[in-house]
DNA sequence: AAGGAACGAGGACATTTGTCTACAAATTAA
DNA sequence: TTAATTTGTAGACAAATGTCCTCGTTCCTT
């Protein structure tokens, strides 16, 4: 996590430095929940090894991927962070995982004494708004034929690691559509 | 404008003051543009009173809007302004407009030299965020009418202000099935 | 005030996508 | 290794939504 951080070239060596005593290492076993909706989000984690999937749930039940992270990159239910509320997000590990976990007070308390963690904490926000209007735009613009391809293209390892149940309402289809897709494309 | 930085009770009084020397005053014409999509955002503004639009353009040309804000809000094409590459956005007036502007280069120089401008730029990113992700949400979980009968209850004044095709984009459906919903669910 | 454009409703039909179901292959667990 | 679960594919049909078009109405513009 601290190769992460120094790679924005935003944080002083100093305070880079404090984020060491804050840190704690963690396991997630397969299937095991990081979160679930209803809980406040309390922590950020940075995953070393595996994978993590957060979802929604509809009206019905139904289960909607909302997010799907690999290693090397944070993980947090960032709305519930950012404003105290309760989650709609359930976090998930789809593999066992390896984390290093930071407490959202400490993460709080250092962005308000450092202007390096102030400001890494708007580019990390902003990094997130930009993904996500992206998103909103495939969305938007494009078919959900278009929209599997795109994720063929931009994200290969998706598609390779994650069962097509979760790829599918990640693209809001349901997993007969997304088959369907799949043999048009082929 | 400055009352409502004010509101967030982030910026110190001088702080504050800083914004005076950078603000300008404009006014748009109805039907006239704020930015056009390939332009790269320069510019933040502040809206006095009418209603901007901004939208995205569907590969066959179709209009998707993307954005509707009204009086005493901001407003930019915020993607651009954070990365300077060229926007998908178009902002259009539906109203004549009285707007405060204030440049990037000049809110950028603020926010890093000051903490409570840096802070205030983490929290209106987050408030996009924010936004987004709620809306994101909405159009995962919901069909089409229960869209727009969230829209009845908690955004009136777009339903009363704004024309139906907008809405419909706004919505993610085309307005022969907007239509459609008003008579069902009258 | 008159003409034209934009707007919203709605009919008829097409397309996309979802639902339900079954089945075989792949994976996991005992 | 065998049984059990999960996963992906696919047929048949249904529902949601889009396309194309027409028709009054309202709203601008001149």
């Amino acid at each position: 996590m601290r190769s992460y951080f120094q790679s924005f070239n935003i944080l002083s060596e100093k305070e880079l430095q404090l984020l060491n005593d804050l840190t704690t290492y963690r396991t997630l076993k397969k299937g095991a929940f990081l979160i679930r909706e209803g809980d406040i989000s309390k922590e950020v984690v940075f995953i070393r090894s595996g994978i993590l999937r957060s979802f929604f749930t509809k009206p019905n039940g139904e289960e909607i991927t909302y997010c799907l992270t690999f290693g090397n990159n944070l993980m947090t239910a960032l709305s519930s962070l950012l404003e105290g509320k309760p989650t709609h997000e359930n976090i998930q590990a789809l593999t066992t995982l390896e984390l290093e976990v930071v407490k959202k007070e400490d993460l709080f308390a250092l962005s308000e004494q450092y202007f390096g963690w102030m400001k890494i904490f708007k580019v990390l926000v902003a990094q997130q708004y930009l993904e996500l209007e992206q998103r909103m735009l495939d969305l938007q613009r494009l078919d959900a034929k278009s929209r599997y391809e795109k994720l063929i293209q931009d994200r290969k390892e998706l598609v390779q690691h994650i069962p097509l149940k979760h790829l599918a309402s990640f693209l809001n289809v349901t997993p007969r559509h997304l088959s369907r897709l799949r043999a048009e494309i082929s």
